[in-house]
DNA sequence: GGACGCTGTCATCTT
DNA sequence: ATAAGATGACAGCGT
């Protein structure tokens, strides 16, 4: 295609993220119950919702809405059968795209969502979800696991495999298992249907009850200092705020502080499911957003994949349109996801053309002269190659300048630092890391040395990663679980250089945090101590004036006793031998003992 | 310029 | 055997 033909065509920006901000916004409106047009009322609860978003998701609703032509006041009661615990997860849904259930409800809201019709969710979310909550049959073999943090890792791999049953799970596994990321087996190695219960970076999820020293399903390596520091122990101490995704915070009345859905009686099961379907359509991907590591080919049926970084991923993506009649085939290049990690970015490569390979080497010339006429690409050499548009260095380089260029940091493209994904090809371009003219010389290679020292390690590891050209950013090298990171190693083709490096990363990653925990913890145990300390002390403070004042009564006592022993004695008249005898069987603290030797008994209580 | 606190990293141990 | 996490020790940096 030639430059003049480029200039006349339309060019279409498409952003992913749009829709889920709208979605957002309109949530927020919702919340503040602006814009709202629609009152739902279910069972005696009423519900203020836009119309617009409930029809788009909901067959009833749609139906309802459609067939009323009023503006504003619109009241909707929903059927009998329709309980209003049911309908509000169904409503967040609509605003967030996420439904979050236990298993208690989930029958409920599955009851709900089929009477209103909503979409995205009957058969790929029901349908796969139910048979795995309510079918005993493969209960049969589980061993009975280990409390604590061994439970979690047998539960996650489990999970992870895709063998667990959520019946199997005690209610302290539950616990445990709650902020997992679960991937049920999948039939099917294309746009498997998966849920997700999300990953806790963080270890044990035990939060301590109220008795103080209910320990057994702490984690032994947390043991220590939850013991140490005994009551003043919360759930944050537990709960690693700095990595908990946000959208399986539950919000526990017990605790003050945003925490994983942990409670002191075990009983935590709240599940959290992100659809991007809920904004594309596509049901067929509804579950599979949430789940694991996969690599995006340029193709759109990959599309469906399982996305790495789908619950929080926003996506950018420029989708350059061709002349589709000159090319007989419809022509959307994105740039991929290899490109987009080099830039920070999420811009995806993928050709409607099934036929891509004949393309890209087009495609790759052509996006360049396309891109060349967006204003902020500088110049780089438009080298074809026939390997195919992702991972090839040509466009690395571009794509490096592009990003180097100071105008490009105002992109709104490179704001994300987001997408997992696209193959990463070292074939016949080598390592892109190495030698690449874009790549500032002080930063180029490996500076271990200097490494250790800059400032901001993190940063300084993020621009790495992108010299280095990893199709994915420092926290998703980071937050992968081990099976996921084990899976993106072997699906993703690294340089010995970029495996050493991630490898590297993801070590001293997780060791910083693993450093800020413990110091934390440390911090925490500390303070506590100190406040333990303090309260020791008031408490030996009372104990000490309460055995003052009891003494004091002591005396009293023994006086006013003395002087009726005394009364007593003379009013008896008794002889000197029968005293004797009876303070020879009277207990020394007896005041008849001091009556008969004052001097000894008195100074003795005293 | 030294003390101090914070932070990242490494080495080592435990799980 | 391997990975992950905890933690002591050390070093660099800023105040």
């Amino acid at each position: 295609m030639s430059i003049e033909s480029l200039k006349s065509s339309k060019f279409t920006f498409q952003s992913s993220v749009h829709s889920s901000h709208v979605l957002q916004c309109l949530n927020e409106q919702r919340k503040k119950d602006l814009l709202c047009d629609l009152t739902v009322v279910a069972e005696n609860l009423s519900f203020r919702a836009h119309r617009a978003v409930l029809a788009s998701c909901s067959d009833f609703f749609s139906a309802r809405v459609s067939s009323h032509t009023t503006a504003q006041g619109l009241v909707i009661s929903l059927p009998d059968e329709v309980t209003a615990g049911g309908f509000e997860p169904l409503l967040e849904f609509a605003y967030t795209s996420k439904l979050i259930f236990t298993k208690e409800n989930v029958l409920e809201i599955r009851n709900c969502a089929t009477v209103l019709g909503f979409k995205n969710l009957d058969k790929a979310c029901f349908d796969f979800l139910l048979p795995k909550f309510f079918d005993s049959s493969r209960s049969g073999s589980k061993v009975q696991r280990q409390r604590c943090c061994k439970t979690k890792c047998c539960i996650s791999r489990d999970a992870e495999l895709g063998f667990i049953n959520k019946d199997d799970i005690s209610d302290e596994d539950k616990l445990l298992l709650q902020p997992l990321q679960l991937r049920f087996k999948e039939p099917e190695p294309s746009c498997p249907p998966s849920v997700a219960i999300e990953d806790v970076p963080g270890d044990c999820l035990k939060v301590q009850s109220e008795s103080n020293t209910d320990y057994p399903l702490l984690c032994p390596k947390y043991r220590k200092f939850q013991i140490a520091c005994g009551k003043e122990r919360s759930c944050l101490d537990v709960c690693d705020l700095e990595t908990a995704p946000v959208s399986l915070v539950k919000k526990d009345e017990n605790c003050p502080l945003p925490c994983f859905p942990c409670s002191s009686n075990g009983d935590c099961k709240e599940i959290s499911i992100c659809s991007k379907t809920a904004l594309n359509g596509d049901e067929d991907s509804l579950l599979s957003e949430c789940c694991a590591p996969s690599v995006c080919g340029p193709c759109s049926p990959c599309m469906k994949k399982p996305s790495l970084t789908s619950c929080r991923d926003s996506t950018e993506s420029i989708c350059v349109s061709g002349d589709s009649s000159k090319q007989g085939l419809p022509f959307c290049s994105v740039m991929n996801d290899a490109e987009s990690a080099v830039m920070n970015s999420n811009i995806e490569t993928c050709s409607l053309d099934q036929s891509n390979t004949l393309r890209s080497e087009q495609r790759s010339s052509e996006e360049i002269e396309v891109a060349k006429q967006l204003t902020f690409w500088p110049e780089c050499p438009a080298q074809g190659s026939p390997s195919g548009l992702v991972g090839k260095p040509s466009n690395f380089n571009c794509l490096k300048s592009w990003h180097m260029d100071p105008r490009a940091i105002e992109c709104p493209f490179l704001q994300d630092f987001g997408a997992v994904g696209a193959q990463l090809h070292d074939g016949e371009g080598g390592s892109t890391s190495q030698g690449s003219p874009y790549v500032p010389s002080n930063q180029s290679g490996e500076d271990s040395d200097s490494f250790d020292t800059e400032g901001d390690s993190e940063s300084y590891s993020s621009e790495r990663v992108w010299e280095m050209a990893l199709p994915l950013s420092v926290e998703q090298i980071v937050s992968l679980s081990r099976n996921d990171f084990q899976q993106m190693l072997k699906q993703q083709c690294f340089t010995r250089e970029q495996l050493e490096f991630v490898h590297d990363i993801r070590r001293r990653s997780k060791n910083r945090i693993a450093a800020r925990r413990c110091r934390k913890r440390k911090l925490d145990c500390i303070h506590n101590l100190e406040c333990e300390i303090e309260k020791l002390r008031s408490e030996r403070g009372k104990l000490t004036a309460e055995r003052m004042q009891l003494n004091q009564m002591k005396v009293k006592a023994w006086q006013t006793y003395s002087g009726l022993y005394e009364r007593v004695c003379a009013e008896a008249a008794l002889r000197p031998e029968q005293l004797q005898v009876l303070a020879k069987y009277s207990s020394p603290d007896c005041p008849l003992s001091a009556f008969l030797c004052p001097s000894s008994n008195h100074s003795q209580s005293t």
